[in-house]
DNA sequence: ATTGCCGGATTGTCGGACAATTCTATCACA
DNA sequence: TGTGATAGAATTGTCCGACAATCCGGCAAT
């Protein structure tokens, strides 16, 4: 039997220099808010040329890992944000060529068992966030772009009230990707507006009334209304979903 | 009223060179297996010092935009593999300290309905992942990292057979984050192969057989029993997941 | 307490250099 | 003609050093 050798791991610097920084973070010595040295110390400490350092710097920052505060020189050590995580993961499915028909699926498994959860343990503060993202929609909708941007706060209003944040994270990529799709429905289905308005009308009640059965299918509905809203808007169920651009 | 001014956007240019690398890459400009140009010449073409440049394509490289093949000096164009965003996503969760419950919970949303799809759509080629993975776990499981591993192929299989891309990203999290528990799990609680293994049979008949309903609710009483495997082993369901690690 | 101003510190960007590694085109040999 | 060896060119990783623009923190003046 031929013996294996794993490819032995060296990294360049960079990578390294990035790699100890992550895990510092990772395991709290560097905690949320805390700012690093100055590149010349740290470039001192670590033993790499500033220009080494900067790259590592970079790779942190995308990450979400370090950020500058608005308007400020130096860096910070932050918690990567949920929207910009699962920005890079709508990018992901959009250089897969992900489907209208999977994002749709998608939304189907998560948010009827959401909408029940968001029923049973909603705050009062919750039911504010919905509630205004439903008023948003109703007065200000006549604006495509105002509405699908509620639709997206409602959502986004209802998974936070589940109080779940691996939910929030899952489910925040399909929200993003919809948004084209529902963009295009809501410009051409007429009765669309009048549906979703409707939807969050019932889904608001239920969730109000803790009622996590009603949320559930009322959900449900709102859901495959959207599918239809889709076909008839002539929009290809198998076609791509587009970034968040264009028509 | 005091006015509102928003901040202008200047970015530093290692930020905009990697947004214009970004956007090329996105709107498939440059495909998936391209390799650019040397850096000299990359900076020569966009205005830069070759460390500025640099700087950008770390940013890229940590996105998964861009990715160097086995041993070799140039950096091609890629799109993101699955594995490696979600280990994003599975960083900030970590960072913000979503608990087991979640992760639960997350699983328990997902799962069945993932169950359900993949027995209507299953292929033979993704029986056979099922089985393997099944095989893996009950054949080599005595091993406790073996048998965490084999579930985590297990469920990824699964999800696979839905032929669900978004669902899988959305998935992979949340697989990576059960792990940990997983183990304490199948190291304290003597029975839990036995039950994880009647459930990876029950599960695989039901996929076979293309019975939907079955599929559900074998998966669901799984991620139930999961939870009670949690609680036998003295997990605490309100303490924050580990990340790819440790105790 | 707010505003204006100052020197020092820090980041963004640049020019240039060099060793180590990879790529390429050429050449000898079977 | 196919193939492997090889020298030379090209490219990346890392470093040194420099400088302008900007931010920071304190102090004076209103």
């Amino acid at each position: 039997m031929a013996v294996e050798f794993s490819a032995l791991p060296f990294a360049p610097s960079y990578r390294r220099v990035a790699n100890m920084i992550a895990a510092r973070i990772m395991d709290r010595s560097l905690g949320d808010g805390d700012s690093l040295p100055t590149e010349t110390a740290l470039a001192l400490q670590l033993g790499v040329h500033r220009s080494t350092l900067r790259e590592a710097l970079r790779e942190l920052e995308s990450r979400g890992l370090l950020e500058r505060r608005r308007g400020s020189k130096r860096l910070v050590v932050a918690r990567p944000q949920t929207q910009s995580v699962a920005e890079r993961v709508s990018d992901a499915l959009t250089l897969q060529d992900v489907t209208v028909a999977e994002i749709w699926e998608t939304l189907m498994m998560l948010e009827p068992p959401a909408a029940q959860s968001a029923a049973r343990r909603r705050s009062d503060f919750d039911l504010d966030a919905l509630r205004s993202a439903a008023a948003e929609f109703a007065d200000r909708g006549s604006d495509t772009l105002v509405a699908v941007a509620a639709v997206a706060t409602f959502f986004r209003a209802l998974v936070a009230a589940t109080g779940n944040r691996a939910l929030a994270l899952a489910n925040e990529p399909a929200i993003q990707l919809l948004q084209t799709s529902l963009r295009l429905t809501i410009d051409r289905v007429p009765q669309a507006r009048a549906r979703i308005r409707a939807a969050h009308r019932n889904l608001l009640l239920a969730i109000e009334a803790q009622d996590p059965v009603a949320a559930g299918s009322w959900m449900e509905k709102h859901i495959r209304d959207f599918r239809r809203g889709f076909e008839v808007a002539g929009i290809d169920l198998s076609s791509p979903v587009t970034g968040t651009l264009s028509s």
